[in-house]
DNA sequence: TATTGTTATACTCTATAACTATA
DNA sequence: TATAGTTATAGAGTATAACAATA
């Protein structure tokens, strides 16, 4: 394209270039056909372990009939399992199947893989401003959130 | 939380950071209640203006099908307006209409509010770093695109 | 015959309200 | 009575297949 053209820096602009990347990247994870929540929520449960119900549909902003339908099918799917809460009868404990935490595993390494792709093509001060940017970012989000 | 804790710069935490952001500015837009398809494909009219259906599924990674319903509701919510193509019989145009430019605007600009809210609490080399990061990102997946 | 768009159908994703069971 | 989870219902989002109209 226009590669000459200068770098626009103002905040819609690089709105628009954080999609594209978030695009780019769940485009990469193939395996095992997941949409996006399932895929999100497989990975909380291969990244935190066995949790609650509820806690899941909390953690991943979604109302709980919603989390009942979404782990039934990942249920149906083999990817993960329900167990009861001893401590709690009413409660219920989602967590993945030894299927579910290699289907999370080659997903985490294939976005991994796709933005280590981008990684590679950037000059080195431009590597080093991405490794800066991103966790600097996720650090005021999590300040935001903590502080609300 | 543990702030002290080094920032992982792996792929796959870096990849969970692109992700929180972009789920943090997309929280951020609530102007219209549109969904994610909705707002993208009003965003794309807004930004290039009136284009062909299928054009518009292309360029949103869509079926025809899915973009006929797309339009079909955000023409029912008063947002978009479908006209004739005099230059060709088949084909149909696709057109925000005022209000739908108007809500287009608000979003754009609660988005960028949202990203610019985080900019400000950044230093000035991370903010540095963001402005070269993101755009640096956003070309190479262009370069990736253009090759394949 | 190929392209543009729509209709038909089916499944996922999401939300709210109503319900059951346990605390 | 409050909380955890499910069921019921409905609408949005997505895809493929079949179809109509135009090129």
């Amino acid at each position: 394209m226009d590669s000459a053209a200068p770098a626009d820096t103002s905040a819609e602009h690089l709105m628009l270039a954080v999609e594209e990347i978030v695009r780019h990247v769940r485009r990469s994870a193939t395996t095992g056909g997941l949409s996006t929540a399932a895929s999100s929520a497989l990975s909380r449960l291969g990244r935190e372990g066995p949790q609650r119900l509820t806690e899941l549909a909390r953690a991943e902003n979604a109302s709980q009939p919603n989390m009942t339908q979404l782990v039934t099918r990942l249920e149906r799917a083999g990817l993960v399992r329900r167990t009861a809460d001893r401590t709690d009868g009413r409660g219920v404990l989602v967590e993945a199947t030894r299927v579910g935490l290699d289907v999370f595993r080659r997903r985490r390494a294939e976005r991994a893989d796709a933005l280590a792709g981008l990684l590679d093509e950037l000059t080195e001060p431009e590597r080093h401003a991405v490794t800066v940017a991103l966790p600097a970012l996720a650090r005021v989000i999590r300040d935001h959130q903590a502080g609300s």
